[in-house]
DNA sequence: CAGTCTCATCGAAGCGCTTCGACGAGGGGT
DNA sequence: ACCCCTCGTCGAAGCGCTTCGATGAGACTG
């Protein structure tokens, strides 16, 4: 392995290249970098000889020379009830944005904290940091604050001065729906959210989308109610039974609760009411879940790999020093599917059926 | 931001830290590797500058300095099929286990393929590679071999000589499911598994599962067949329907097969055999796949965390230069659920149910 | 044809760290 | 008293790269 000189044979350094090429090792290093006019004929041949020798270019010595590590942190959540797949196609859209950027990306998990983010950011390892599905209080926050590091959250803290953040235009979203339902000829909608105890932490994405829908309908002039709902299958029912007793000719429902989803689609026919036919669903929710229920569900989709290569992008502006906007908001995609239809026409499904 | 010497305010250096504590950098050095006996007062001094200074050593300058970069690539596949909760689980057992050997975790996809295993390989940017979910015939593998870094594979190719394999012993798995049914009193078993093409393809697990299945019935003196089972509703109804004509007197069954598990569970009771009063179900699945079924599945599970961290355990071992085995098998634990009873006394359900 | 530019290239000085050899100070043995 | 260790510390030489200032060769001016 070793060669005469000592040194790892599978370590070929811009030395080599540049004795190779008969050149300076800085003419190498500006072929690289094109921070500096080069002739064609030289680069051609520094070219060839890094082909021709197989060289790559020493991470650590790089970041040490340029101050640059050409690496991004991606800071993932352990925290469970966060919807995988989503969470799948986020990170990779994340390491391939990243990589089309000529960087590459370290994973952190939440789980070494505020000290992880400091050890990171301390020994240089990485120009940046992505943090993924920030809470309201999330106590990453005042350490990335501190740091001063360049970082893109996704989500919204409950304060997001002087950060950058990317998410979903959740009050987009809950427009969106109502919109939809409207244009189907609805004129009783609602909007089954999350469970109350979200709301009365003031979750962020549930507020908005519950006002956004709210402000749809009245800008329409249709009747709109909305209301937490709990996700036990139990909670669930109570919910739609209570909706259904409170607002019996409602024709149109929004679900934002991945959870009770499948429960009130499971609920809805028995109480008499068909979806399509008698009441249309729109759900808010990964675009897989849609897929695979039952009726497939139209659907407000989160754009996973959107917000990934968004907040890459807004990250490498920032490590360039250019300007970038505090929030951005992500237009919500309503994909139409089978359980949404017109408004019935006749009397209410429970009068038809006999029941 | 600048200082007067014009470095960045932020960057303490090891200088910084020897000038602060009246040392050479040597010194600081040596405390920090513990490579050179250093007296306990030096010591301290050092340990309070460090922690005064809030110091953290340049990852890149130490990777250049002492050729290792204490960083690992893991290396996601992008393909779909692939279940997301194992996957994620395997990921966070990584990164947790590195981090407490001291590495961190560079993300790439594998859609980088060959060429980014050279890339990172080459330019010294991490000491060791973890390939996850290795296919047995996968053009990494040749790369992995080709550039002789340590490395470790989560899953096994067709030729894994040379290299360092771990995953869940397939063999033994099938061999525990049939034992724990012989356990409760069955003497005739089935086995369900992957579609007939997997099995036509030679796929490492599907044939060890159902080797370790057959061997065990065989040596417990129990009646065991063993054939595939399609993906589809209708292929699994079918799939189960002949099993029950061929083995009318089947009272355990084993699944191997996610997708078709559902289909399976739905199609049995509407066959006259209850779960599992008339029929006992194990599965070989994730747990969460287990949890969620009806009824809750005993099974065989995927053991995420441990392969993670056995396979960090073994690339750190290959990092120090210590010998490995080429293979690691873990041991399947079986988890027993509600799916699974002793046999029934009486003659088949269908009897009795008067069907 | 001297003076001035631009272009292409080179040499050398670091970047912050590890590691090797050297060295002075004590602590045995004789 | 001597020499020889061992222990604790220091200084300096790189690790492979980027970048700055310098330099030489032409290509223009006037």
């Amino acid at each position: 392995m070793a060669r005469p000189d000592g040194k790892r044979a599978d370590m070929v350094t811009i030395a080599d290249v540049a004795r190779h090429a008969g050149v300076a090792v800085s003419t190498v290093s500006y072929v690289l970098s094109g921070k500096r006019a080069i002739s064609t004929t030289t680069r051609q041949r520094v070219l060839a000889s890094i082909a021709e020798l197989g060289y790559h270019p020493h991470a650590g010595a790089r970041a040490l020379a340029s101050r640059r590590a050409n690496v991004i942190a991606l800071v993932l959540p352990l925290r469970t009830g966060m919807h995988l797949p989503v969470l799948m196609r986020l990170v990779t859209a994340v390491v391939t944005a990243a990589r089309q950027a000529g960087h590459d990306v370290l994973l952190m998990t939440a789980d070494e904290g505020p000290a992880g983010l400091r050890r990171i950011a301390a020994s240089a390892m990485v120009d940046g940091v992505l943090v993924m599905d920030v809470e309201m209080s999330d106590a990453r926050v005042p350490v990335l604050r501190e740091l001063g590091r360049p970082s893109v959250l996704i989500g919204f803290p409950a304060d997001p001065t002087g950060l950058t953040c990317v998410d979903l235009d959740f009050h987009r979203a809950g427009a969106r729906c109502a919109e939809h339902l409207a244009e189907l000829g609805h004129t009783r909608i609602a909007l089954l959210g999350a469970p109350p105890v979200v709301y009365q932490r003031d979750t962020g994405f549930a507020r908005r989308t519950r006002a956004g829908f709210l402000d749809a309908a009245e800008r329409l002039g249709i009747t709109a109610t909305a209301r937490p709902c709990g996700e036990s299958p139990d909670d669930a029912r109570a919910a739609v039974e209570q909706l259904l007793m409170d607002v019996p000719d409602v024709t149109g429902l929004v679900v934002h609760n991945e959870e009770a989803l499948a429960h009130v689609l499971a609920v809805l026919p028995r109480l008499g009411r068909g979806v399509p036919d008698d009441v249309s669903v729109v759900a808010i929710c990964p675009d897989q879940v849609a897929e695979n229920a039952w009726p497939p569900l139209t659907a407000v989709l989160i754009p996973a790999e959107e917000v990934g290569r968004q907040a890459v992008f807004l990250l490498m502006r920032k490590l360039d020093g250019a300007p970038v906007p505090e929030s951005t908001l992500l237009g919500p995609a309503l994909t139409v599917r089978r359980s949404t239809a017109s408004r019935p026409v006749s009397e209410p499904a429970a009068a038809r059926m006999g029941e």
